[in-house]
DNA sequence: TCTGGGGTCCTAGGACCC
DNA sequence: TCTGGGGTCCTAGGACCC
């Protein structure tokens, strides 16, 4: 066996965090996401075990789940609260002497070498729930794509490995969305392809699946669904591509007024974020969601990378005019595309496009 | 299931140029 | 003039993920 991975992945992180610092809640349904008010527009980020039981999950729109589960808490979101637990986590598995990729809040590879995977991965648990209280699932594979998919075996708290010696008897019958990068409408489109399964997608013709998918996602379901994947695991920090901010409102807008406020609310929010972080903005894009919940965006192209608040706000209303303003508004958003910073002239940032993993980050 | 917010990358069509 | 074949850039939209 060549070197292995480790998937780290957080339980219900986010309901986990609440938890931790409100003891009272634990083994009760929580439901953490949006304002916290299930009469309000939102989601569930996070349910607890306890809410799930009760059909409310991840997406789960909270009035919804006030429906399902009249009885559980729910909660507002904390964003700082689970940045800095985020970083306790991180902070730990930093102390290991294996190459951390930092994925996500609540999850993180690690490529732990020839060493043993199991030891490795209970390690990991053991210092990370003694240190922070929090516990974890560890998938454990040849690749990324395996680790993580081991990962969601292994919920919760377990230890899962999925490699090529049992990657077909593990995935092969199971319906391709169980593959990380297809989601509903990738496998809709297959279905009619008459693709139901995952070997069935290992074993079809790529050349359909250009025709369907494009020249770079085809082949690479292809050999997604193979549980191949030679993306490496990568400790450096990746400059932002974009940032950004959007509302969804309780009420849709229906005057001009109100819509150039909060577009110049949201355009000042984002020069702040920039200038905090000492990036600059390319263009401008706004998002309009329509009351149908369709949804369009128009962009404009600053003539030169800026965080000012002014000529953020100018582009923003610039591109805001540019919509047919027919409809109810339910929701306005605001982001930067992030000019190149000049101090790394003479490196092509188009060369290091990547086409072999689309839709994932290296 | 009346459907958040923050992101990333890919795709396709049109503009433009040689 | 009724009309090719690239290549690249830009834009809007789509799909996915946490």
């Amino acid at each position: 066996m060549g070197p292995l991975i480790l998937c780290v992945d957080l339980d219900q992180f986010i309901a986990a965090v609440e938890v931790r610092r409100r003891p009272e809640l634990a083994g009760l349904p929580v439901a953490v996401g949006g304002s916290g008010d299930p009469s309000r527009r939102g989601v569930v980020a996070t349910a607890t075990y306890e809410a799930r039981a009760f059909g409310v999950g991840s997406g789960t729109p909270l009035r919804t789940a006030r429906r399902r589960c009249p009885h559980a808490i729910f909660l507002p979101l904390d964003r700082p609260a689970y940045e800095q637990a985020s970083a306790e986590v991180m902070s730990v598995l930093a102390e290991f002497p294996w190459i951390l990729e930092v994925a996500g809040w609540d999850e993180a590879f690690l490529a732990i070498g020839c060493v043993d995977p199991e030891a490795a991965a209970r390690a990991v648990q053991d210092r990370l729930l003694r240190r922070t209280g929090l516990s974890c699932s560890v998938g454990i594979g040849a690749n990324k794509l395996q680790a993580k998919l081991a990962s969601g075996f292994a919920k919760p708290a377990g230890i899962s490995r999925l490699d090529h010696a049992n990657w077909a008897e593990t995935m092969n019958d199971a319906p391709p969305d169980a593959l990380w990068g297809i989601g509903r409408k990738r496998a809709r489109r297959l279905a009619e392809l008459g693709i139901g399964t995952v070997v069935a997608l290992a074993e079809s013709d790529e050349e359909t699946l250009v025709s369907a998918f494009g020249p770079a996602t085809g082949p690479w379901l292809k050999r997604l669904a193979g549980g191949h994947d030679d993306s490496r695991v990568s400790a450096e920090s990746r400059s932002p591509r974009s940032r950004g901010v959007e509302k969804t409102f309780d009420q849709d807008l229906e005057e001009s007024a109100e819509l150039h406020d909060h577009v110049r609310g949201l355009a000042r929010t984002v020069a702040e974020a920039l200038v905090a972080n000492d990036l600059r903005a390319q263009r401008i894009v706004v998002k309009v969601r329509y009351a149908p919940f369709t949804t369009q965006t128009r962009g404009v192209q600053l003539v030169a990378p800026s965080n000012a608040v002014e000529e953020l706000q100018s582009a923003a209303l610039t591109a805001l005019a540019r919509f047919d303003r027919d409809r109810p508004v339910r929701l306005l958003g605001v982001r930067a595309e992030i000019a190149p910073d000049p101090r790394l002239a003479g490196q092509d940032e188009k060369s290091k496009r990547r086409v072999d993993r689309p839709g994932a980050s290296h």
